[in-house]
DNA sequence: TCCCAGGACCCCC
DNA sequence: GGGGGTCATGGG
């Protein structure tokens, strides 16, 4: 096993909760001890943000990524974006969004890994945040490998060649329902695109999703095709349209079109940070607008609560 | 019971 | 190339 590894991060203009907390990545949560827990790249982590402090806890002193291993303290500043703060510019008179960004202009997206945020947003195609989650979960127990860390037991995300293996009768039997088939089909694809590949970075993941959205039955659409370029291809302009984004385009820009009509508008608008611009408005949204919803982002950062699902269990369990 | 969730896909014009 | 129906599942 790898060596456990420990230390502390200094940040600056960095929430760590609205990170991890957006609805970006299904595989992280609060536990009731306060720390934030997750796994990525393999690597399972415990982060807890103090001020400008974050200590942090990993199962490995190194971790590989698309874009080479790195040692755990530069591993988490790349994948955190520690240093890369965004420029969201509010258009004058935009009081939405300049609430919203006020609120939210420490929040990052974090680089997620294209393997993992290809099945993850194909699975949440008209499913709320917290069943992918659950569906998530289920996958990597059946499929990941099991780590062992601090007493806790995570899984491995499963690579595309283990959810190509599935059969889509499976998944349906799992009550995957419309899912199943776009999730099996996207990660044969990719596992047949990367054997052919002697090692696969950040262009050739770009090339091989690209591909995949013209594919029929892939799952990729126009929105899950955005959340993966915004997530886990480095394209911050993108704008992913949901029906919270149509929602409040109607409500505060009114704005009635099509789904590829309000991406290009806000695309265009939003120029280079147009992804960041859009996940303020979302997540804001949300929070003010949708009193009874029970999964608000700010709402759950501000209180002690633990999340209602976590990647891991208690390794008696 | 009805409505909705980080929609995609197929058919049809 | 755009509009409408259909696809399953779980939760409020």
């Amino acid at each position: 096993m790898a060596d456990e590894t420990e230390g502390e991060l200094e940040v600056e203009g960095f929430h760590l909760g609205y990170t991890l907390g957006s609805g970006q990545v299904f595989r992280w949560g609060r536990d009731v001890d306060g720390w934030w827990k997750g796994i990525a790249y393999g690597t399972a982590f415990h982060l807890k943000q103090a001020g400008s402090r974050i200590r942090y806890h990993a199962s490995a002193a190194q971790v590989s990524t698309y874009s080479g291993a790195m040692e755990t303290e530069a591993f988490l500043r790349w994948y955190l974006r520690l240093d890369e703060p965004p420029k969201v510019v509010v258009p004058r008179g935009d009081t939405h969004l300049r609430k919203a960004r006020d609120l939210l202009k420490e929040m990052r997206f974090v680089r997620q890994e294209p393997a993992e945020c290809v099945p993850s947003y194909v699975l949440s195609v008209q499913a709320r945040m917290a069943l992918t989650k659950q569906r998530l979960n289920f996958l990597a127990r059946i499929l990941g490998e099991r780590l062992d860390f601090k007493g806790e037991c995570y899984y491995t995300f499963p690579t595309p060649e283990a959810l190509g293996d599935l059969s889509e009768v499976f998944l349906r039997r799992h009550r995957f329902g419309w899912r199943s088939p776009w999730v099996v089909q996207s990660a044969r694809f990719m596992e047949e695109r990367l054997a052919s590949l002697a090692d696969a970075g950040l262009e050739e993941w770009r090339a091989i999703v690209d591909t995949l959205r013209t594919v029929r039955r892939s799952g990729l659409g126009l929105k899950v095709a955005k959340c993966i370029d915004l997530f886990s291809l480095e394209r911050l302009n993108a704008v992913p349209v949901d029906t919270w984004v149509k929602k409040f385009c109607s409500e505060w820009y009114d704005l009635e079109g099509s789904d590829k009509k309000l991406c290009e508008w806000a695309e265009a608008r939003g120029g280079r940070w147009a992804g960041y611009m859009n996940e303020y408005l979302f997540i804001y949204y949300r929070e003010v607008m949708s009193t009874t919803l029970s999964d608000r982002i700010i709402t759950f950062c501000e209180s002690e609560e633990a999340s209602p699902e976590l990647p891991m269990e208690d390794r008696a369990g």
